[in-house]
RNA sequence: GCCCAGGUAGCUCAGUCGGUAGAGCAAGGGACUGAAAAUCCCUGUGUCGGCGGUUCAAUUCCGUCCCUGGGCA
């Protein structure tokens, strides 16, 4: 509890290989909390090494959720993160621990804290359909969504197909105009005192880290990880075969020119270096973000979701 | 040493029948309504290898030199 009253939900954001899961899992340690992982990848079981789930050892000592709980041929959701998420947070809260959210899917972040529109206004087959005639005649499908509703079309590029499908396919599910859905306020994040930290490494440190991590990573079985779940039989085009690495190591090995590991290597690197700059755009919109480096991040941390019971205890 | 093919944006290359050049990738910036590690949008001046020559004008033609591949010796 803090000071007001409400329960603390710490949500540590930034990108990847900033040092997010470090920071989480010793204010985990030190303050007895839970860790609900806001990670897109980490979801799918079977898709371990390059999702970076933290090892056994750390699971044993700090509980962790909402990893491994889909299949891995499975399509998770922002919508059912949000959900799962929240009722993760509210046991947590219930059972007197730290709630700690921890991830670099800003998307599902947002969700969780400002909600989403009410319905998720989905049909995957619909929707498949919908892709198919898209690619083949995007132009028209850009104008189907222009001539029902404009508002919505001019916030969408042409060119951005998967957003048009989705348009559309709210269109269709809904019989209502997508623009006329956009969110509402959801005052569920309103009963936490809710800290955001963002892990921010000097710039030139994040493009060293992320070089080192994915080095470590193919050195700890990757490639054999992404064989193996080809071998199992899950499809190439499987949602987690989207996740970077996985994505060129398996294009590698179902390629006939076996590709040289070290272009491999690179491409993985680049993929990576190009995720964190989109993730630092996604989170520099977020608000009362307290930034941290990765060094003073967990006495910062602990200061900040130490303040609130400090003035509890004095009021 | 000789012959051939090249030397153009950070990389791979296109192009200019002579009027100082453009794609992809990379890089930088941005968006984000249940696929989000996804998807999309915006941003291109670079001694067109060096030096000479021809020309009103050369990256483009000619000469020469240097460099890189390949072949012949």
């Amino acid at each position: 509890m803090s000071g007001d009253g409400r329960a603390t939900l710490l949500v540590v954001l930034g990108s990847t290989g900033a040092g997010k899961s470090e920071l989480a899992h010793e204010v985990a340690r030190a303050r007895g909390g839970e860790i609900v992982s806001a990670d897109a990848f980490a979801l799918y079981r079977g898709f371990d090494v390059g999702t970076a789930k933290p090892p056994a050892e750390r699971r044993r000592q700090v509980p962790y959720h909402l990893i491994d709980v889909a299949g891995p041929s499975e399509t998770y959701s922002a919508g059912r993160w949000q959900q799962e998420a929240r009722r993760r947070v509210e046991d947590i809260t219930a059972r007197g621990r730290l709630p700690i959210v921890c991830g670099g899917s800003g998307f599902y972040i947002r969700a969780l804290l400002e909600g989403l529109p009410a319905g998720e206004a989905k049909d995957p087959q619909l929707r498949a359909a919908l892709t198919r005639w898209g690619s083949r005649h995007r132009e028209a499908a850009y104008r189907l969504l222009a001539g029902n509703d404009p508002a919505a079309a001019a916030r969408i590029s042409s060119g951005n197909l998967r957003y048009v499908v989705r348009a559309l396919e709210i269109l269709l599910v809904t019989g209502r105009r997508p623009s006329s859905r956009l969110s509402h306020a959801d005052p569920w994040a309103e009963r936490y005192r809710v800290i955001k930290v963002g892990v921010r490494p000097a710039p030139a440190d994040l493009y060293a880290r992320i070089a080192r991590r994915v080095r470590e990573m193919l050195d700890s079985g990757w490639e054999e990880e992404v064989r193996r779940l080809l071998a199992a039989g899950i499809p190439h085009d499987a949602n987690a075969f989207e996740a970077i690495g996985y994505r060129e190591l398996a294009d590698a090995m179902l390629s006939d020119d076996a590709g040289d590991s070290l272009e491999t290597e690179k491409k993985i690197v680049t993929a990576t270096r190009q995720l964190a700059k989109r993730q630092a755009t996604w989170f520099r919109r977020e608000r009362d973000v307290v930034w941290v480096t990765p060094e003073a991040a967990l006495a910062r941390t602990l200061e900040l979701v130490d303040t609130g019971n400090e003035t509890e205890r004095r009021g």
